[in-house]
DNA sequence: CTGTTAGCGCTTTCAT
DNA sequence: ATGAAAGCGCTAACAG
């Protein structure tokens, strides 16, 4: 079996500009695109003979090399907390397809320390999904340095960065709109921090909309958990085993729904019949699964989202500066938390 | 509010040592360990000048520069695909928990396509989960041009990078051993390419185990899906709603195992009663499900996977060379599919 | 059309 | 104890 490669070592430029029998600025201007502006400005035997070095040589341009003269590492950083649920899987699954065809990679950082490390890392663009309270103003700060940054948070405002708003509020009240037509003991999901009590315009919505509704917001109700599935299939399963337990179930991730139905149908409940549920989200995981879960969410989202990741990565798109992205949202009914009227009331 | 940062542009170490009033080296040499070999080296108001130069600035040394000097990127990539599936989150887990300490960080490479990006990016080492029947020889290529490599593959040969091998044959027959301790309608959740066909150790350890049994392999007791949460769901139901449904089932993963219980208790069967059910890859998130999900997986697997890794980025451990990593397999007999004995059976 | 050269931000001898 | 300077692999002016 011929010995195609080397010697361990990563061939550089200048090893195939020898093999070739030509300059290092020759090779990189066959490899990696035109020169100056206008004409054509290479020949063709010289760039096969390039070419053919490469090839023979295994060689691929060194990106740290590359980045560090250009000031672009074709890369983008996806800042994802909870892996685990199916929407960090969406927002990959989007940046994917729309970065492929750009030579542009995305590598997620399943960390959640992601201040420290986008301060030492560079990538085109990062998108970060969650600012913890402890880190409001980085960031500012890393705008302020040159990273170029896409949040997705409801509250923050733009300088120098982008900010994403999916106005989960108006949505979730929609959900828990749709909720109220035909149910009134209505319990919530909702992961809480170690403090315990429930926050979040998620939470919010469903407090003010039974409010809204004169329905007084029963503790008992209100299934906190820790963020994992395990969690809230264990909240889910205390709420539907109360003696006058609730008809329907308003969760504020779908993920968390899901759990929901599996612990209803594990008690033996009729899911969209004894007890709706309806999720916030509106996932494809959601969608495919049986029951099909009712969600709210905004529509076009990851796709938009990884349009916007790319557009500020690659610098095109003559667009205006940094500003706020609104989502409006839209109710999907489906199985799990069917349309209800006056006569399928279940009160 | 004070503008402390600047202008856009991350600040480079020749902006703090103008500011220090000192060298670039100096700056080097203080913000990253020591300098020479022995004494000190560096005096304590220099020091203290410089650190408060790099905090006014904000200033984090550029990695990719460092990387072009160095040949050390801090950075190892996990290659994964499925990232859906909990053993990946298992094995970002276990390498977080090993890297922060060194000061490296993990990025997680969701791309299939992981043999071109790992052409052009550089990391201290990288493990992939998958090798595809069209890249059996990558590994030793990008082994050859320099790249750390821990893949994950039952048959490939260490040439160069390291192998690890889960040992899953006989771990899987561990578990059909125990099913068959009981019953003898069996049915199988697994995978499946394109082609239809099952392949694979962990549906060869079925075959074989029935075949040695004495029990045909029944064509509708197959339930081949399509690799995702939803797909095995609905193939659990397929096989659980036949007439003479099987009494057990062995899942060649552990989420098809979860899925197979969501769908078994759908169907009003209670698991670990009317229906047994054994996973493969002994996960926590089975483990912690409710009923307990019973599998077979390694002992201590994403640890020692995790330390080979980073053994491997930072060069440390003065180990051997690359070699083939084997996995001690054991069975977890949890409530899903417990123990059964001759008064016990279901047949 | 191709080669020479400077320099990106950093580390690291080697002088001082 | 500190600084000057070379050079990592690459790209981009500018000559030729």
């Amino acid at each position: 079996m011929a010995k195609t490669t080397g010697t361990g070592q990563r061939p550089t430029i200048r090893m195939v500009a020898e093999l070739a029998g030509v300059s290092t600025a020759t090779v990189s201007y066959v490899l990696s695109g035109r020169r100056g502006d206008g004409g054509p400005g290479v020949s063709d035997p010289t760039a096969d003979k390039v070419k053919s070095a490469a090839e023979r040589l295994g060689y691929h341009p060194n990106q740290a090399a590359r980045a560090i003269r250009t000031g672009r590492t074709n890369t983008v950083i996806l800042s994802l907390t909870m892996l685990s649920d199916p929407w960090s899987l969406s927002v990959i699954e989007a940046v994917q397809r729309a970065a492929a065809p750009l030579g542009i990679t995305p590598m997620i950082l399943g960390d959640a320390d992601w201040v420290k490390v986008l301060g030492i890392h560079n990538a085109d663009a990062v998108f970060v999904d969650a600012v913890g309270a402890k880190e409001r103003d980085a960031p500012r700060r890393l705008a302020a340095t040159g990273t170029t940054l896409v949040v997705f948070d409801e509250l923050l405002e733009p300088e120098g960065f982008d900010v994403i708003r999916s106005l989960a509020g108006p949505g979730c009240e929609l959900a828990m709109e749709h909720l109220l037509n035909g149910h009134r003991r209505i319990g919530c999901l909702t992961a809480v921090p170690s403090s315990g009590i429930p926050v979040g315009p998620r939470y919010a919505a469903y407090a003010r909309a039974l409010e809204g509704a004169g329905i007084p917001v029963r503790e008992d109700y209100v299934g906190g958990f820790d963020g994992t599935t395990a969690g809230a299939y264990a909240a889910a399963t205390r709420l539907l085993s109360l003696a006058d337990r609730p008809t329907a179930v308003y969760a504020t991730t779908d993920f968390a729904a899901v759990s929901a139905i599996n612990a209803a149908q594990r008690l033996g409940l009729a899911v969209g019949k004894d007890v709706d549920i309806i999720g916030v989200g509106n996932t494809v995981e959601g969608e495919r699964m049986s029951p099909s879960l009712s969600s709210v969410g905004p529509v076009d989202f990851f796709d938009r989202l990884a349009r916007l990741l790319l557009q500020r990565a690659t610098g095109e798109g003559s667009d205006a500066g940094p500003g706020v992205l609104d989502f409006p949202w839209q109710l999907f009914v489906r199985e799990s938390a069917p349309h209800r009227n006056a006569a399928a009331r279940l009160y």
